[in-house]
DNA sequence: TTTTGAGTTGTTCGA
DNA sequence: GTCGAACAACTCAAA
């Protein structure tokens, strides 16, 4: 037992970032088992270079993960320190004020963030602190998969073989122990002066209704998936008027759950064909990173440079259609409607609708990457970017340029009945079933309320094989 | 070095 | 109604 005259040990910094929980959190567990007292702390940084400002809804929902996390730390006697500025500056000046004499965190893989953290330890390092840092948000770290030609790979599947035959992802650590208690004091932020929550207007009650964001939300919307329909999700997946997907991307987005929770929680539950469709998603999640990695500039940059020419259509009028959920296409407009409504689109719902910008109104995938990233709340600078490139036929392993949605076809095809378009676009709750998805079929030609369609498909449709097709020569 | 097989998610057309 | 082919080559990754 140290007695009172004992000094105080110098504590150990643990960095959140990405990784909002306790259970499987080695930076934390690593703080934790060292038996001197942890500080915990969280740096909103808007201001290093080449740092992306977080969209409105992850805003929303950062805000809420990191009350949620504040209170689980609470628990192990760790404090939450809140701090706004550049990551260096901020970080250099904690560990100054706590004295502490080692510093850890869970890595990241996005360029900006590559560079602020290797600064950050070559200046800590020099200052007589330790840093230590782990691997938690990827089951496979981007530089341990490379294919025997090339420097990284395009083609998922050839990723994923080769990932899975590498090994066998760790098992998941527990909650650590409560730390022990220490006399370190240090101001924070309160987190409300942030501004992470929408005000004049608030937009953000269907976001509220949707989800619970924070670890213990996250487990919940885990075991929920993994009790229903896993075995029926190579099938269902597909199915926006089902639920039959996990729901747990703005959860992993935010490291309130690790891939290898949900890893592990899927193959004891079950090991069918479901199960294996459900964990190669996770695969697409490491693909994109992997991508990223590589592609620092993949939001910015098309990988395939030939569209760098293409004469994209500067078109406000379908853009402002298109993000409002009135292009007169109902699975389009349901699809963007839910996204406004509850910061998440369904995956297939989200092919369509980034299919009809850039295919049918030929606007530039950026832009609609853009607005994604400012109403999604699983959007992270990985996955967003490069399904967008995906669906442009610009990316790796991208789409063909002649592969156009058919958005009647594809509501007809995965929402039969019209239970999804019926939810987010009411105007067309009465409306026959047999034009649902063609409403300016149906009879009198036009639904109340419910727009035109802003283009014609047919047409729309060569249009974009033209012009896609002269982008080869 | 060269060869070979393969590559998330579609649509349309004509037989 | 159903089915296969065409759509466009090209690049990737492994043998």
């Amino acid at each position: 037992m140290p007695s009172r005259s004992d000094p105080v040990p110098p504590p150990t910094i643990v960095w959140f970032r990405d990784d909002l929980r306790l259970a499987d959190n080695p930076a934390l567990d690593a703080a934790v088992s060292r038996g001197t007292p942890v500080v915990a702390v969280y740096v909103l940084d808007e201001q290093s270079p080449g740092i992306r400002p977080l969209g409105g809804a992850a805003r929303w929902w950062l805000h809420h993960s990191l009350e949620a996390l504040a209170t689980a730390l609470r628990g192990l006697r760790i404090p939450l320190v809140l701090r706004r500025g550049p990551a260096e500056a901020v970080i250099g000046d904690l560990a100054a004020a706590t004295g502490a004499d080692r510093i850890v965190w869970n890595r990241r893989y996005g360029g900006p963030e590559i560079a602020i953290d290797k600064a950050i330890k070559t200046a800590l390092t020099d200052a007589g602190i330790a840093v230590e840092s782990f691997a938690a948000s990827l089951l496979y770290e981007p530089w341990t998969l490379k294919p025997s030609t090339g420097p990284y790979y395009k083609v998922f599947t050839a990723f994923w073989k080769a990932a899975r035959a590498s090994q066998h992802p760790r098992t998941p650590l527990p909650v650590p122990d409560r730390a022990p208690g220490g006399s370190v004091d240090v101001p924070s932020d309160l987190l409300d002066d942030w501004g992470l929550l929408p005000k004049a207007p608030d937009w953000s009650g269907g976001l509220a209704d949707t989800w619970t964001p924070g670890e213990a939300g996250a487990q919940e919307r885990l075991q929920t998936f993994l009790e229903g329909t896993v075995n029926d999700y190579a099938q269902s997946r597909d199915r926006p008027d089902r639920d039959a997907t996990s729901m747990l991307s703005p959860h992993l987005r935010f490291g309130e759950i690790s891939p290898y929770q949900v890893w592990h929680a899927t193959l004891a539950r079950d090991d069918s064909s479901g199960a294996d469709k459900f964990l190669s998603e996770i695969g697409w999640r490491e693909f994109s990173w992997h991508l990223l990695f590589h592609k620092p500039d993949l939001a910015t940059t098309n990988i395939d440079s030939r569209f760098d020419r293409f004469a994209w259509h500067r078109d406000q009028d379908g853009l402002r259609a298109w993000t409002n959920g009135r292009t007169g296409f109902p699975i389009v407009d349901a699809g963007m409607r839910q996204l406004w409504h509850t910061g998440w689109m369904h995956n297939r719902v989200r092919m369509i609708a980034a299919s009809f910008l850039i295919k049918d109104l030929m606007i530039d995938w950026r832009d609609g990457e853009a607005w994604f990233w400012d109403t999604l709340v699983d959007a992270d600078a990985a996955n967003n970017p490069a399904s967008w490139q995906w669906v442009a036929g610009s990316g790796a392993d991208a789409s063909p340029f002649f592969r156009v949605f058919n958005p009647v076809l594809q509501g007809q095809k995965f929402d039969p009945d019209g239970t999804y378009v019926r939810r987010w676009v009411p105007e067309l709750a009465d409306t026959s079933v047999k034009t649902l998805h063609e409403p300016w079929k149906a009879t009198g030609g036009t639904v109340e309320n419910y727009p035109a369609p802003i283009v014609d498909h047919a047409r729309a449709r060569q249009r974009a094989l033209d012009a896609f097709k002269a982008l080869k020569d």
